[in-house]
DNA sequence: TGGAGTCGCATTTTT
DNA sequence: TGCGACTCCA
C-alpha cells in the first residue's frame, strides 16, 4: 500500500471502504443520513485518479443541487489539487446543458440557445392556448405542470399515453406539442428539455452517445434516490447495464421529490436494472445521538417498500426528545422562541447550530413574529431570491435577447421596458403578425412598416426598439466578457437610469439590485480567468486521439455562459447566515445538520399533510410514505436535540382548525421522550370555548398524548366571549358566532350559516368547532 | 400606464 | 389570512 493510498483509505469504516475500494462495475451505496457518504463519493473519485491512475477527465459526478455540487468540487480540490479541473463535476441539469449546447444542431437549436424558467414557461404555454383558441379550456398552470411530468417521465407530445376519451389529456398532449414548436421557433430550452433533449438526441444518434461513452468511463451519482425517470435514462445511456462504472449513492428513505418526478424505484430495482451490482449499505451515523437515531428509525420503519437498513452510533444516547404541546400556533412560536433563548443561555449551543422546521411556507409567519419579538436572529432559508427579482429578469432576458434575438418569451417581457410607449394593442398587433407570418418577433420587427393596423408612431417606436434590440446583439457579439456586456445593456436600455428617476425608495432599491447585478457579472468573469489559468497550468495528460476530452464547458462564450450560471445555478451563495437560526420547510432541510433542531405543526393534517391523508387508504399510500420520509429527514438533521412541538389548534388560512396529534408521534416510543407513560403533561386549553372532549382511549402503544386531546372536538359548551368563532353544525354547515345564552352544553347560540340557511338559533352541544 | 380594487386560491419547489 | 393575478378606471 502507498502513501497515496493509505491517506485515502484512513479514517473511513469498513463499508466506506469498501465503497471506495470497489473494482470497477455498478456500485450501490446506500447510504443512511449522517453516514459520510460525500466523503465516499469524494475519497473515491481520488481514488480512481491516484491509484488506479484514471484520468480526470474520465469521470464524471453529478449531483442535484448547486451546493451539492460545489462542496464536492471543493473536497475534491483538496484531495487532487489541480488534477480535481479536469472531473466534470456538475449538476445534472449543468452538465446536460453543457453536452446539449455541444451538439446543439443536431437537435434543431443553434449553441446560443437560451434557457426558459418557469414564468417564461408559463408565458410560453399562455401564448400556445391563446392561439390555439384554448385559452378557457384549462388553467395554464396545470397544463404546464403535465408538460413538466411528462418531460420528467421522459416522454415528447407523441409519446403521451393518452386514453381514447381522455378529453383534458389531448388537450394537454395538443398543447404540449405547440409548446415545443414555441420553444425552438425561440431558440430556447426548459429545465425539462436539457435532460429529454439529450436523452432524445442519443437515442436517435448513437454515434453522438458513443463519443461521450467513450470519454466517461466512471459516472458517479449522488441521491440517487430522487431521480426522475429521464435522468435514469440518461444515466443508462452513459454508464449502460449490466456492467459500466456506475456509482450511484442514495439513500430510499430519504426520497422527498416524488411530486417533482422522482421515482424511489430507480434505487429500489437499481440491483434488478444492474444484475450483479454490488451493494454496500452506509450504517453507521456520525451525526445524531441514540435517541435521535431510534426515534427516526421507529418512524421510517413503517414503510414498507424500502430497504431495509438501521442506523447505529457509537454516540451516547443524549438527552432525550422533546415534545411540546401547545394551545395554538402562537403559543408554539412563542415556545420555539423560548427554547432556543434558553438553549443558547444554559446549553451553549450557538444560533447558528439551530433551526426551526415547517411542513409548509405557510407556517413561517407566526414563527418569524415570535423570533422577532424574542429578539432571536433568524434568516429565513428559502429558495432563489435575487434572480428572482424583477428588475433582475428584465436584465436578464436583455440579455438572453443579446446572443439570441429569437427568444420571444424574452421579447415580450421588456419590449415596454422601461416603458417607451409601446401598448399592449400594439404588442399583440405584432404577435399577430409574427404568428401569421411564422417569424419570430425579432424578425418581424425588422420591419414594422408591413404590420397592418398599426400607427405611424407606433412603427416610430418598435423601429427605434428593434434598432437598441440590434445594436445590443452586436454588441455582444463582440464581446468576451459578461461585465462588459452587462455594462453596455445596462447603459443603452436606460434599466437603472429610469428607476433611479423615479426616486422613490422602492425603485433605488431595485436600481441597487442592478448595480448588483453587474457585480455579479464582475465576479463571474474574475472566476473564469481564474479558472482558465488554473487548467492550462495543470497537467497536460495524454488524450487518445479518438477521444474528446477537452471541459465540456470549453466553447460555451462568456456571456452564454453567465447566463447558464443565472438560469441554473440561481443565487450563487445563499448560505445561512451567520450567527442565525435557520427557518426552513423540511424539503430544504434535507443535507443539512444542526445541533438543535425543532420540528413543528406535528398535527394530522399539518405533518402527514391533509393531501396524504385523503384516498382510500392513506396509511399506505405513497404520498404518506412520502411524508413519512420527510419526518425521517427532518429528525436525522438533529446532532443533540430534538424538539417536536404541536399545536393543538391552529389558524391555517384564515381557518381555525382542532388538528389532532400526528401519527408519526405515536411511532416513537414515549421514552424516548422522556415520558413515562403515567406522566403526560396536560396540554393548555384551547381558548376559549372549547374545552375539548376528553376521548376514552383504548390502550395501545404510543405515547399516551393523545389522550389529553380530543379528535374531533364536540365543544363541550359555552365559556367566554365566543363571538365571531367558526362553527360547524352537521346539518347546516359551517358558520360563525353571532350571539351566544347562557353557558355550557345547553348554552342557545345564534350562528349565521351564510348562503340559504342564514341565522339560526342551535344548542351549543350540536356544534363543533369549524 | 399604473394604481386601486377584486377575486380566487393556498404543499413541498433540487434545476 | 395573505398573496398574486387580473380588471377597471383616472
Amino acid at each position: 500500500m502507498n502513501a497515496h493510498e493509505s491517506a485515502l483509505l484512513e479514517d473511513l469504516n469498513d463499508p466506506q471502504r469498501e465503497a471506495v475500494l470497489h473494482h470497477g462495475g455498478p456500485l450501490l451505496v446506500l447510504s443512511g443520513a449522517g453516514s459520510g457518504k460525500t466523503r465516499v463519493i469524494t475519497r473515491r473519485v481520488a481514488y480512481l485518479v491516484k491509484v488506479h491512475e484514471v484520468f480526470p477527465w474520465r469521470i464524471l459526478a453529478v449531483t442535484f443541487t448547486n451546493k451539492a455540487a460545489r462542496e464536492m468540487r471543493e473536497r475534491l480540490v483538496q484531495l487532487l489539487g489541480r488534477q480535481a479541473n479536469d472531473l466534470v463535476v456538475s449538476t445534472f441539469h449543468s452538465s446536460a446543458a453543457m453536452i446539449l449546447r455541444r451538439e446543439a444542431e443536431h437537435v434543431g437549436l443553434t449553441r446560443s440557445f437560451v434557457i426558459y424558467d418557469d414564468g417564461d414557461q408559463l408565458n410560453v404555454v399562455k401564448r400556445a392556448m391563446r392561439e390555439a383558441g384554448l385559452e378557457q379550456s384549462m388553467q395554464p398552470r396545470e397544463i404546464l405542470s403535465r408538460i413538466d411530468q411528462e418531460k420528467n417521465q421522459a416522454r415528447l407530445p407523441e409519446d403521451m399515453e393518452v386514453e381514447p376519451g381522455d378529453e383534458r389529456g389531448l388537450l394537454v398532449q395538443r398543447i404540449y406539442h405547440a409548446y415545443q414548436e414555441r420553444l425552438r421557433a425561440a431558440n430556447a430550452v426548459d429545465f425539462g428539455d436539457l435532460l429529454l433533449l439529450l436523452v432524445t438526441l442519443f437515442r436517435k444518434r448513437p454515434e453522438v452517445l458513443e463519443n461521450y461513452r467513450r470519454r466517461f468511463h466512471h459516472v458517479l451519482v449522488d441521491e440517487f434516490q430522487d431521480t426522475n425517470p429521464v435522468q435514469y435514462a440518461l444515466l443508462k445511456q452513459l454508464a449502460p447495464p449490466p456492467s459500466a462504472n456506475l456509482v450511484v449513492v442514495g439513500d430510499d428513505d430519504q426520497s422527498i421529490y416524488r411530486w417533482r418526478g422522482a421515482d424511489v424505484d430507480n434505487i429500489l430495482n437499481f440491483p434488478r436494472e444492474y444484475p450483479g451490482a454490488k451493494v454496500v449499505k452506509l450504517e453507521q451515523n456520525y451525526r445524531s445521538d441514540r435517541n435521535i437515531l431510534d426515534a427516526a428509525y421507529e418512524v421510517i420503519r413503517k414503510n414498507t417498500r424500502r430497504m431495509e437498513k438501521k442506523l447505529w452510533s457509537d454516540r451516547p444516547a443524549g438527552q432525550t426528545l422533546q415534545l411540546m404541546l401547545n394551545r395554538d400556533e402562537r403559543m408554539e412560536a412563542q415556545e420555539v422562541a423560548r427554547q432556543i433563548l434558553a438553549l443558547q443561555r444554559e446549553g451553549f449551543i450557538k444560533f447558528s447550530s439551530m433551526a426551526v422546521f415547517y411542513r409548509v411556507n405557510a407556517q413561517s409567519r407566526v414563527l418569524e413574529e415570535a423570533l422577532r419579538l424574542a429578539r432571536v436572529p433568524y434568516t429565513l432559508v428559502s429558495g432563489r431570491s435575487f434572480y428572482d427579482r424583477a428588475e433582475v429578469r428584465d436584465a436578464s432576458a436583455y440579455l438572453r435577447l443579446m446572443v439570441n434575438p429569437r427568444s420571444d418569451a424574452d421579447l415580450l417581457r421588456i419590449i415596454n421596458t422601461p416603458a417607451r410607449g409601446i401598448g399592449d394593442t400594439t404588442v399583440e398587433r405584432v404577435v399577430d403578425h409574427a404568428n401569421t407570418r411564422n417569424q419570430s418577433l425579432y424578425e418581424v420587427l425588422a420591419e414594422p412598416g408591413l404590420i397592418p393596423a398599426l400607427n405611424t408612431t407606433a412603427v416610430k417606436r418598435l423601429r427605434t426598439f428593434h434598432g437598441l434590440l440590434e445594436s445590443l446583439h452586436r454588441y455582444a457579439q463582440g464581446t468576451t466578457d459578461a461585465a462588459s456586456a452587462v455594462d453596455e445593456m445596462l447603459r443603452e436600455t436606460k434599466l437603472v437610469e429610469t428607476l433611479v428617476a423615479e426616486g422613490s425608495d422602492e425603485s433605488t432599491t431595485r436600481a441597487e439590485n442592478l448595480r448588483e447585478f453587474l457585480g455579479a457579472a464582475q465576479e463571474f468573469d474574475l472566476n473564469r480567468a481564474a479558472a482558465a489559468v488554473a487548467a492550462a497550468s495543470g497537467p497536460r495528460v495524454e488524450v487518445p486521439p479518438e477521444v474528446d476530452a477537452a471541459p465540456l464547458s470549453a466553447d460555451t462564450p462568456p456571456l452564454q455562459a453567465f447566463l447558464e450560471q443565472i438560469s441554473l445555478v440561481g443565487d450563487a451563495d445563499a448560505e445561512v447566515g451567520e450567527g442565525r437560526v435557520a427557518l426552513m420547510t423540511l424539503h430544504a432541510a434535507k443535507g443539512l445538520e444542526f445541533d438543535a433542531v425543532f420540528l413543528t405543526g406535528l398535527e394530522d393534517g399539518v405533518f402527514p399533510h391533509s393531501r396524504a391523508l385523503k384516498g382510500e387508504d392513506p396509511d399506505n399510500g405513497e404520498e404518506m410514505a412520502e411524508e413519512r420520509r420527510l419526518c425521517y429527514v427532518g429528525f436525522t438533521r438533529a446532532r443533540k436535540r430534538l424538539f417536536v412541538s404541536l399545536a393543538q389548534c391552529r389558524s391555517l388560512f384564515g381557518e381555525l382548525r382542532y388538528n389532532p396529534p400526528s401519527r408519526f408521534l405515536r411511532d416513537v416510543p414515549p421514552k424516548l421522550f422522556g415520558i413515562s407513560e403515567q406522566d403526560i403533561p396536560e396540554p393548555p386549553r384551547p381558548a376559549p370555548m372549547a374545552a375539548p372532549r376528553k376521548r376514552t382511549w383504548d390502550e395501545d402503544d404510543g405515547p399516551r398524548i393523545d389522550r389529553s386531546y380530543s379528535q374531533t372536538s364536540d365543544m363541550d359548551g359555552v365559556s367566554g366571549d365566543v363571538r365571531g368563532m367558526r362553527v360547524r353544525h352537521e346539518q347546516f354547515g359551517v358558520g360563525r358566532i353571532v350571539a351566544a345564552d347562557g353557558t355550557g352544553p345547553n348554552a342557545k347560540v345564534t350562528v349565521e350559516f351564510g348562503g340559504a340557511v342564514g341565522l339560526k338559533r342551535v344548542i351549543a352541544r350540536f356544534l363543533m368547532p369549524g
